[in-house]
RNA sequence: GGUCCCUUCGUCUAUCGGUUAGGACGUCAGAUUUUCAAUCUGAAAAGACGGGUUCGACUCCCGUAGGGACCGCCA
C-alpha cells in the first residue's frame, strides 16, 4: 500500500493497519505524577481500542538522577490505577550496547560524526549568543573537518549529521501538520564524551527495536519528535505515528505546581480517590466523546481514539475529580470499599489507630453494613472514614458542637422515655426501630425530627450521620442502648 | 530572544459554515427529607480582540493581545 501523502510511511501503515504498539516511557526521577499518568491512561487505551499491545519503558539512562523509588513508585502507581502493561518493564539503561552500536552505524554511513568541541567551549558559545540576543544554533566545525585534524587523545562526542535545508514535518495526529525548518535544528549529539547515549537516539532506537507504531506522549516532546525523525531517517527506519498531547495545567493556568495537584498518584489514592473515578476524570482531560462524562472502562475502550483528543491544554480541577469519585463510590460494591479503606487506612494520618479500632470487635463488619448508608454521603474514601467514624468511636461519646446544642434538656428526657420502648422491641431492626420512634413522636405530638435529630446526636455523637435507624441498626442494640443511656436525662 | 502550539460559560468540553451555541462540574433558587447527602426541577453563566473570505461565520484566512511548550554531553 502506499501512503497517501509524500511524508515517510508509518510503520501502521507498512504493516496494512495492523495492531499498534504503544508505549509510555517515564523517566524514574520522581513519582507517577498526574500528567504521566494520563499519558500512560491514554496509551494504554489506544492499545485497547485497537487491539495493540501496550508496553512500559523506564528512561533510566540519567544513573545521576536514577532512583530505585522512583522506578517502584511508577510502577505501583500504575499498578494501582490498573493500567497493565505487556511483558517486563524494558530498562533503557541496559541497553545502552545497542544504542552505541547505532551510533556506530551511523558514523560509518556518514550520518553522524565526531565532535571534539568541549563542554566549555559549548558553553562559550551559547553565552555569546544569548549576549548579542541572537538565535542558537549550534554549528560544530567538527561536522566538515578532516578526522585527522582531531586532538589525540580527546574525548568526543558523536553528532547527528542533521541535514542543513529543507524542512522536517511532524504529521501529529493531536497537533496536526507541524514544520520545523532544518536551519533552526542543530546537529544533536547522540553519544556523549563518555559514550553513553543521549535520550533522542536511546527512544528512536528502543522504540525502532520494541517495534512501537505509535508514540503517544505530552507536547513538551514535539521539537524531540523532530530530531527523534531525523535519527530514524538517517537509519533508514519508519518513523512512528506521532500524537503530542496538551499539558495539564493548575487551576490558576499556570504550569501543574506541587500544591495544585502536581502529585504522584499515590497521593491521589491516599486522598481516598478511586482508580476509575481518576482515569475517568483523567481521559475527560483533553479528550471527549461527545456529551458524555461517565464512561465504563469498556465504554472508553470502544470509544477512545486520537482524534478526540484536543489541542489546548486543560486544567486540573479538584471539583469535579471529587463529583466522579463520588459517583464511583455510589456505584461500588460495599466489599470493595471496605478493602480499599483497609488499603489506605495505614498510609493516612489517624489511620493506624482507626485501623486497629476497627480490628477489635467486628468492627469491619459493621463498616460493612453500614456501608450502603455512608457512600451515599462520601466524595472520597477519607470522607468515608470520617463518616464512619461513630462505628469506631468510643464510649461516652465526644459530642461536637451541634451534638451537643441539640441535646438539650428537653431531647434528654425524651431519650430517657423513649429507652424502654426500644428496650422492648423484640426485633433489632431499621424498620421496627422507626415504627417505634414515629410511634413516640406521634403521641408526643412532635415532628419526627424533634425526635430523630436527638438519637442521631446521642448515637452518633453529631449531627449528620446515615439515617438514624439505620445507625442503630448498625450499631447493635447494646451497643446503641448504652450510647443512649449515656446521654439520657433522669 | 528564537522556534512551535493554544484561546467557546469560573472549570472540563460539544459544535467540524446556517443551532434559541448543547452537556458536565461548580454556583444560586426550589422540590423531597429524621440530619447531611443523594435525587429531581429551574436559573445565572461563553465564542479574547480587530480585520477579511462568504448570502451566512464560534467554525476558514490574516493580524493583535494573552497563555503555554521547547531551545543541555537532562529525560
Amino acid at each position: 500500500m502506499k501512503p497517501a501523502t509524500g511524508r515517510p510511511m508509518t510503520q501502521t501503515e507498512r504493516s496494512g493497519g495492523g495492531r499498534p504498539v504503544v508505549r509510555f516511557a517515564p523517566s524514574p526521577t520522581g513519582f507517577l505524577h498526574i500528567g504521566g499518568a494520563r499519558t500512560a491512561l491514554f496509551n494504554w487505551l489506544y492499545a485497547k481500542a485497537k487491539g495493540g499491545r501496550f508496553l512500559l519503558r523506564i528512561e533510566d539512562t540519567d544513573r545521576e538522577r536514577l532512583s530505585p523509588e522512583a522506578v517502584a513508585a511508577i510502577i505501583d502507581g500504575l499498578r494501582w490505577l490498573e493500567l497493565d502493561w505487556e511483558g517486563e518493564p524494558v530498562s533503557q539503561f541496559e541497553r545502552a550496547p545497542r544504542h552505541r552500536e547505532v551510533a556506530n552505524e551511523l558514523l560509518a554511513k556518514g550520518n553522524a560524526y565526531r565532535c571534539y568541541l568541549s563542554a566549555a567551549e559549548l558553553d562559550a558559545m551559547r553565552k555569546a549568543a544569548e549576549a548579542e540576543k541572537r538565535p542558537l544554533a549550534i554549528r560544530s566545525p567538527w561536522r566538515d573537518r578532516d578526522a585527522r585534524e582531531a586532538p589525540k587523545g580527546v574525548a568526543f562526542t558523536i553528532r547527528l549529521r542533521a541535514p542543513r535545508e529543507g524542512e522536517t514535518v511532524i504529521e501529529d495526529r493531536v497537533q496536526g501538520r507541524v514544520v520545523f525548518q532544518n536551519k533552526d535544528l542543530d546537529d544533536l549529539i547522540i553519544l556523549r564524551s563518555d559514550a553513553t547515549p543521549t535520550y533522542n537516539l536511546a527512544v528512536v532506537v528502543d522504540d525502532h527495536d520494541m517495534g512501537v507504531t505509535h508514540v503517544i506522549r505530552g507536547v513538551d516532546h514535539l521539537t524531540n519528535a523532530a530530531r527523534q525523525t531525523q535519527i530514524s531517517l538517517a537509519m533508514g527506519w519508519p518513523v512512528p505515528v506521532w500524537a503530542h498531547v496538551p499539558l495539564i495545567h493548575g487551576p490558576d493556568g499556570a504550569k501543574l505546581s506541587k500544591r495544585h495537584g502536581a502529585l504522584g498518584v499515590e497521593a491521589y489514592r491516599a486522598m481516598g480517590y478511586l482508580p476509575a473515578a481518576l482515569r475517568n476524570y483523567l481521559v475527560r482531560l483533553g479528550w471527549s466523546h461527545g456529551n458524555d462524562e461517565i464512561m465504563s472502562t469498556g465504554q472508553l475502550i470502544e470509544w477512545f481514539d486520537l482524534d478526540g483528543i484536543g489541542k489546548s491544554p486543560a486544567r486540573f480541577d479538584f471539583a469535579k475529580l471529587e463529583d466522579l469519585n463520588g459517583y464511583y463510590i455510589r456505584q461500588a460494591t460495599d466489599q470493595e470499599l471496605v478493602r480499599r479503606i483497609g488499603d489506605i487506612l495505614p498510609e493516612i494520618e489517624g489511620g493506624p489507630a482507626i485501623k486497629a479500632r476497627l480490628d477489635r470487635g467486628g468492627g469491619w463488619g459493621r463498616l460493612a453494613s453500614a456501608m450502603a448508608g455512608l457512600k451515599e454521603r462520601a466524595k472520597t474514601l477519607r470522607e468515608l472514614i470520617d463518616g464512619a467514624r461513630y462505628l469506631y468511636a468510643e464510649r461516652p461519646l465526644e459530642m461536637d458542637a451541634k451534638a451537643s446544642g441539640i441535646l438539650d434538656g428537653e431531647a434528654r428526657a425524651a431519650i430517657a422515655k423513649l429507652v424502654p420502648r426500644l428496650e422492648a422491641l423484640k426485633e433489632w431492626q431499621a424498620g421496627a426501630l422507626e415504627a417505634v420512634v414515629r410511634t413516640f413522636a406521634e403521641e408526643t405530638g412532635s415532628k419526627l425530627g424533634r425526635v430523630a435529630q436527638p438519637l442521631r446526636a446521642a448515637l452518633t455523637g453529631s449531627s449528620v450521620s446515615p439515617p438514624v435507624f439505620d445507625v442503630m441498626a448498625v450499631l447493635g442494640r447494646e451497643e446503641a442502648l448504652a450510647r443512649l443511656a449515656d446521654q439520657a436525662g433522669r
